[in-house]
DNA sequence: TGCGTCATGTTGACGATGGCAACTTTATAT
DNA sequence: ATATAAAGTTGCCATCGTCAACATGACGCA
């Protein structure tokens, strides 16, 4: 029986390293900032302001396996949300929609995945992070080639770049709108779905964009929700 | 005269403000990193560690202002690409292309301007760098519309929904593609030129995308360049 | 000319932070 | 049972952002 793990304090801690990771999400979800301490997560989880770096080297590793975390639930979340559609244009949808709101609905956790918070003087973003965010866009191309252009395009390695294009594309757009959205730069949030819906269906029938009914002029400017 | 201003400090500074915004500017290019500090900025305009806060509140602001430089940067830039092009379509691939380049050459500010690090425990940005933005995203919905579907979808109110759309598409399309590439989570950077025409021309004409040759394999994974 | 005022820059201090070193406690393996 | 490694603690340091008080120069007005 290697943990018990109760609500006491069993032995040392139990799981640390687990604990800061939830401390940080937690109070990434309240504030919204970025700008916590790692001495703040450590108060949080009941240990002294030292504990955290026997099991990060780095704020910086700390930050990634935070990231890591969000690429996780965000993997999670488009998957659940697939189950038990079979049309491979709903998958998508339904996918890219996940996707948004996941973002949407965090947009402080979104940034530190994306914001590039984490590649300072070096290149690489550690390895920790690197892996879940593979995962990530395993999924999202699986089902971006299933249901955008299954049909359109033979799977033939021939058409192998024409397929990357059309990942490449369809990422690079919801992954821009997510974050638009996410800043306030465009809204309302709350119309994030059907706007998302429109912009890929835009893209996957040609520029036939049109955006749902909203306001005229409130899509754009200060954040609606 | 006002401002004799040579190279010697003729009085008290000359332009603080101004050199701190250079300085800041200077740093993020150099090292890659938000994680500046102030003093730091003070030290490399050669004031005292508190002269900044007689021209910036906060370091927030001081932010800000950075950003709002990025973004009149970027759109002077994108103004001086698209001089004497005559063809709709041109000016909008060349605009896109400065847009795409400005990102991915200077990954750092980007990220400063749209990674959520202003957006602090309240929800509204600064309003300096606000309207610069706004300068910045009437020079993209001029160019993007006149170029994008001038001919397609007559500029009629009627179709103004759909217009705002195409608008929309395309920002998050670029959008989100310059922060793939300056996150160097799609790459390589160096054909950061050709993969943005592609995929713009690909959200033109329909999803017919097709990437620009490349060593197969290489367009995701590590940065790199 | 002299003087007051305001903008600008300086000095010094405070609390908090990220990180290091040395020490202590618990778990596990021999 | 005892040594060893893992996990947590205390104390410390340089640095950071920010505040308050002070100094210095420029400019308007008598």
């Amino acid at each position: 029986m290697p943990k018990p793990q109760s609500h006491e304090r069993p032995y040392h801690h139990g799981d640390l390293r687990r604990a800061i990771v939830m401390a940080a999400l937690e109070i990434l979800h309240e504030t919204q900032s970025l700008e916590f301490s790692l001495r703040e997560l450590a108060r949080r989880a009941g240990v002294s302001h030292n504990a955290p770096y026997k099991h990060f080297a780095d704020k910086r590793e700390l930050l990634a396996a935070v990231s890591a975390a969000g690429f996780e639930t965000l993997t999670k979340r488009m998957a659940r949300e697939i189950v038990g559609l079979d049309n491979a244009r709903e998958r998508l949808f339904a996918m890219l929609r996940a996707y948004i709101d996941h973002g949407v609905e965090n947009p402080a956790l979104y940034s530190l995945m994306f914001g590039g918070h984490l590649s300072g003087p070096e290149r690489s973003r550690p390895a920790i992070e690197r892996a879940e965010a593979e995962k990530t866009k395993a999924l999202l191309a699986g089902v971006i080639v299933a249901g955008g252009l299954g049909r359109a395009i033979p799977h033939i390695s021939r058409n192998e770049r024409k397929i990357a294009g059309a990942i490449l594309a369809c990422w690079s757009l919801v992954h821009g709108l997510t974050l638009l959205l996410a800043d306030g730069l465009v809204g309302p949030k709350k119309k994030s779905g059907a706007l998302g819906d429109s912009l890929v269906q835009g893209i996957l029938d040609g520029l036939a964009v049109e955006l749902p009914a909203l306001p005229p002029g409130t899509w754009i400017g200060p954040q609606g929700s």
